[in-house]
DNA sequence: TGGTAATTGCGAACAATGTTCGCAATGAAA
DNA sequence: TTTCATTGCGAACATTGTTCGCAATTACCA
């Protein structure tokens, strides 16, 4: 019953065929819901505000979705045919890394996006496509079913992390010229001299490398340990 | 001025010296917000149900929090403090291990940790302890320091996502013995014929080894690609 | 051709949320 | 004793997700 559970969107029965036509469509809805979050975040995705960029009373869209949860899915769904799955690379991780990269542009292109892909699975079918298409590229290695699916998630959820720390650390410094709180407290925390290896941390010489090289690195860590090398 | 971001909670004024003496405090109302977290997950934890636990007015939680964001950051830094930074091991894989594991079992305890943790920072001052100790076993290694702070930020990361799978694998079949919708349109896709990766990774045995030993072999294989051994 | 029944769009309403405002009560400092 | 920052909080506001009931629509069937 509960209409928030993943999954609900797509076990939605056939259009029917008897009644009128319907005005609008899940995949208007959910391009709609996208253009406001890439715009101005998760929070404005709200019922109301989806409705009206649709043209519609907002009491009209639970004829489409089930849920403000359903609809997210749809959202994460649809960004996620934005993967090209073609041919990737050789070998399985030069694949999986290629996939990485994928993610992580588009993750930039769709901020409100990893904190969502880290929260809640993702089983629409572009997201089974992508995640079809992850498990085809560890095909033939020596790894254990219920390991690659381990893989394949961790893959997901390590890009996630990364291209959220990376953003908030492009958001750091506010716009404007003026420090945020944020910083003030960093370099009180750090002036305390109560966190030493913090501080040698966060003082050291930032890492040289582009974010895709970083990335690419991570993944390639995270796979060579389980086994796979280019 | 958003009252929002993550550290204002932080950043509060010392307490002051004239007026009538606080009846509550920062740390009663995290407690309380805690306890309903425990019990009936994130979204009990509303202004008003935990004033109502600390026997206030909902308005009166506002002298002591800026925002909901705030007691969200406060009850973070609560159970960051059930963590045991004492002697963990000698290699820094090991120690490192053993705070992840620690971390397992923090998490399990309190199952709206993960979704937290993977989406906002958390630099209250249990928090910062937490950071110094994992800090200071990467010490003495010759991992750069912009790294050293990208590696542990990936060691939560990756407990968070691990223990959020795994504890979604133990609600996946519902408490009573009917399959909700999810294992419907699981096995509705699997028998499609269209994911014959996605379905010989699910039909694959599942992994023997306990959560424990996994979780670990995670890290360890994260760390190693990253140049450490124990 | 006329009627039946399912389905759409949606105005109105409901319960719950986070947050602000203003005021009475408090109590340390002057 | 006066001052005044500070506390607790009732009341209110805006906004949220969601449900209900009804009129309009349209395919199917007698």
């Amino acid at each position: 019953m509960s209409a928030d559970d993943p999954i609900t969107a797509w076990l939605r029965p056939p259009p029917a065929s008897v009644g009128p036509k319907p005005e609008y469509s899940r995949e208007r809805i959910a391009a709609e819901a996208i253009a406001l979050a890439d715009a101005q975040g998760l929070d404005a995705v709200s019922i109301r505000r989806v409705a009206r960029g649709v043209g519609s009373g907002p009491a009209s869209l639970y004829r489409y979705i089930g849920s403000r949860g359903e609809l997210l899915e749809l959202m994460m769904d649809a960004v996620a045919g934005e993967y090209d799955l073609g041919p990737l690379g050789d070998s399985p991780a030069a694949q999986l890394v290629a996939l990485a990269l994928q993610g992580r542009s588009i993750m930039r292109r769709h901020r409100w996006l990893p904190p969502l892909l880290l929260t809640r699975p993702s089983m629409g079918p572009n997201s089974l496509a992508y995640l079809e298409r992850a498990l085809q590229a560890l095909d033939g290695t020596d790894m254990a079913g219920a390991d690659k699916l381990q893989t394949v998630a961790m893959l997901t959820a390590i890009t996630s992390a990364f291209v959220q720390n990376e953003t908030a650390s492009d958001t750091l410094m506010g716009q404007d010229g003026v420090p945020p709180e944020r910083v003030r407290y960093l370099s009180e925390v750090m002036g305390s001299g109560r966190y030493p290896f913090l501080t040698a941390a966060f003082t050291a010489a930032p890492n040289q490398a582009g974010p895709e090289e970083l990335l690419g690195a991570l993944i390639r860590n995270h796979l060579s340990g389980a086994g796979l090398r280019e």
